[in-house]
DNA sequence: CCCATATATACGGAAATGCGTATATAATCC
DNA sequence: GGATTATATACGCATTTCCGTATATATGGG
């Protein structure tokens, strides 16, 4: 809901919004990597996340119809609110 | 996918097309409706199963676009057709 | 090179899951 | 009430999952 939600997201930035463990947040993306889900791109020390532009149509529009209808309620919220409020993000760094 | 193309399956009905033993199949549906996913009516000795008619358009709709997109490959495919050629359903003997 | 930062992986144990077997419950029919 | 069919649940064990800790790898800067 993240990476939906920002177009890319690093693992520190998910890590510092979901309060997770660096690892665990890196696992659930290699995870997720290897199941299709999301794609990795390497920017400097960064790893940045984006859902997988090659997924179906019908894929994605899962993805955002589940993000338009949950973003707006606990427990994403409170994610997506850490995460604005984050400081020094990579994509600011280089933006 | 069996609920959502038949409208309605019992457990038996799904026992036999799934191929697994009942009590799994009683198991799995009961975690389903406990998260709200189907819903169970019973008639006489059956119970059958509906996807929950409460649940919202959306999430009927990713229900509706996955079966739409899945239920023509295998494994589903050849989960409909075992259901298809099963003697003595029980909706053909109420119908 | 060495260091710092970001990320990934290895490993081990705790916890959750999954399922077979046996049994319980429910409904119908005689 | 007893038998039969359909479904649900209890229990125990094997397996899988999960995650913390430690460590490895990768990149960039001095």
């Amino acid at each position: 809901m993240l990476i939906q939600s920002e177009g890319e997201a690093c693992v520190c930035e998910m890590t510092f919004a979901l309060e997770e463990s660096q690892p665990k947040v890196s696992r659930h993306l290699a995870l997720m990597r290897d199941a299709g889900v999301v794609q990795s791109r390497r920017e400097g020390t960064w790893m940045h996340y984006r859902i997988n532009t090659d997924l179906p149509r019908w894929g994605k529009e899962i993805i955002e119809q589940t993000h338009a209808r949950i973003s707006g309620l606990p427990p994403f919220k409170n994610d997506k609110e850490r995460l604005v409020r984050m400081k020094d993000r990579p994509e600011r760094a280089c933006a």
